[in-house]
DNA sequence: ATCTATTTATAAAG
DNA sequence: TCTTTATAAATAGAT
């Protein structure tokens, strides 16, 4: 939408990203306000800014209650009762058994030696999360293979998000070892 | 940016707010991507459809991190920024005047008042590719957790799982823009 | 869902 | 940084 079509891609230039953000930051702020007032329906935005500054948008309700609302959705698949969810709870559980907010829940944690510890609900939450996420991905995966001019860069793109999404559980897994195991401070 | 220009208020026909929504969804979707991948900052967008359903976006960190990063900053610190101010006053006083709770972690207490539903489409092949990908990965996992050695420290995985992260939001706005018909060239 | 006339957002320049 | 302007992008209404 300017003199010329840019390319998504990072802006390695700190003054040009700088520009780039508050231009966009504008834009999409003022997109949000509009899906608000449009549809009249809950929305949160947040952003922070290159030099870590916050920026918020929220409407319809508080912040915090859309947030809520969010971590309040029902497991996507829950109702078809997967057949061996036990199994998957257990996985999901080790993929994700660190805190949410590790600058807040930390310390504690470490304080008290119990670095292993589960903590039930924040476990459930990732587990949620983790199902939207991929109910997300079917859901559009499902739309787009109705077209059958894209079914060959679609099953590319779903095998390549699949290895994205293996992958990421693997690096954050090993990640949590090494927190946890090397106890290295820096994590965040 | 349509036949006509439309003034930004609430859109009365069902229908009509309902296409709104969907088609906007994907514009402020859109912007929010292209916002992470220019400026490579931490972004959380949550969205309520008309009917209830949820739309997320987030990138650069999982958003409870965004979110947990929002509320560590002090009340007094925050700004909400709105376009088209001038209108808007009221509202944003409403929302200012509200008492802010900051405490999201409690969830029981919120699952009376915040019940969200979600339609999933229920697909006999859905469910089995959902079931192979979670057996697959905690194959992967299961194997990758033997090989401690494999990783060297923190910041590399850091490094790793952010770029996954990137490359994850790449391909699922690819599939985004396939849904416009755009051309698809080689994912990277 | 797809098309397209138009408005809106914004990249580069001033 | 703020404003301008040419152009890309989003989208309202129609199909």
């Amino acid at each position: 939408m300017g003199r010329v079509k840019i390319q998504i891609k990072r802006i390695n230039d700190r003054q040009q990203r700088n520009i780039a953000f508050a231009k966009r930051k504008n834009g999409i702020l003022k997109k949000a306000y509009e899906l608000f007032i449009l549809c009249n329906v809950p929305v949160a935005l947040i952003l922070f800014s290159p030099s870590g500054k916050l920026f918020v948008f929220y409407a319809k309700a508080r912040i915090e209650e859309t947030i809520c609302k969010y971590l309040a959705v029902p497991n996507y698949k829950r109702k078809i009762r997967l057949p061996d969810e036990q199994n998957i709870r257990r996985l999901v559980m080790q993929m994700y058994s660190e805190p949410i907010c590790s600058e807040l829940n930390s310390r504690e944690s470490l304080d008290d030696g119990l670095r292993y510890q589960i903590q039930p609900k924040v476990i459930e939450d990732e587990i949620e999360e983790y199902n939207v996420l991929l109910a997300e991905v079917e859901e559009r995966l499902e739309r787009f293979l109705k077209i059958p001019s894209q079914w060959e860069s679609l099953a590319e793109l779903k095998r390549r998000e699949e290895d994205l999404q293996k992958t990421l559980a693997i690096v954050q897994s090993r990640k949590r070892d090494l927190k946890y195991g090397m106890e290295i401070s820096s994590v965040e």
